[in-house]
DNA sequence: GTACTTGTACGAGTGGAGTCGAACTTAGCA
DNA sequence: TGCTAAGTTCGACTCCACTCGTACAAGTAC
């Protein structure tokens, strides 16, 4: 049951029921692209470290899914958890399980779709010190 | 004194040298136009009720600036300050004091050049709970 | 089997943000 | 002179987010 959380503490408000193209794991729970609220995102990408996380995925990740190790952030894993979940269950990013990884990617389509511009502001970031 | 805070307790890192219109009391401090940081802006605009002022003064503020009263808030007139304050603080908002009200206006040209698109996510964004 | 790796769950500590009441300051007006 | 209104400051409270160490679970490889 690693990487799933139960169903008494899982906050997501409604799960996506979108047919999954073959072979790929279901994504962990995340709330439906017309839940993804405005103040949430915010909050979610007010966070340097997170705003980091989706700036690299979004600069980097040319169409493919990455592990929490690929970022390279200098955290405890712990730490990285709780950043991770912020991000998904804010309706940020996706999560899917592949064996022992957990690889994650920006929900570009729904975010573009009900916040148009928003992760063009997120590309552009510069972070306080450098990268 | 009333509307100035102390020197020693005001965070604006860089405050604005720009000659004003003959007949404006001068901006409250504020972050100069440089210095607005993302998150931070984020951050401010994470919270419902200041989403609610940033977009209130959007859309019906016809070029004027407002009271807090104006806007209709259901708070008491401390938590307001609060709200404000961290607005204009973040650089979202301009304060100007005329005798004994503050009012306030966005800071469309400044936000509009460093995030294009921000304020219009703002104007479209609807209260969870209706207006 | 054992060891290693990825990541979670849990608990604790810390600090900051949101909330509010009460007292205060100031401007305008009767 | 005194009252009223707008908004601040201060202190206190609560709650949540961030941080981290530790322990644990589950694949993978030897």
């Amino acid at each position: 049951m690693t990487g799933q959380r139960t169903e008494a503490t899982q906050p997501a408000v409604g799960v996506e029921e979108r047919p999954e193209p073959p072979g790929l794991p279901d994504p962990l729970p995340e709330p439906a692209a017309a839940d993804i609220r405005l103040e949430t995102v915010l909050g979610a990408l007010s966070d340097p470290l997170r705003l980091r996380i989706v700036r690299k995925l979004l600069l980097e990740s040319e169409e493919f899914d990455h592990t929490c190790g690929w970022f390279g952030l200098d955290r405890p894993k712990s730490s990285l958890t709780h950043h991770f979940r912020a991000l998904r269950e804010a309706g940020v990013t996706r999560q899917r399980q592949y064996g022992l990884e957990r690889r994650s990617q920006v929900r570009v389509a729904d975010l573009n779709a009900r916040f148009p511009g928003l992760l063009d502001l997120v590309a552009a970031w510069t972070p306080p010190d450098g990268d």
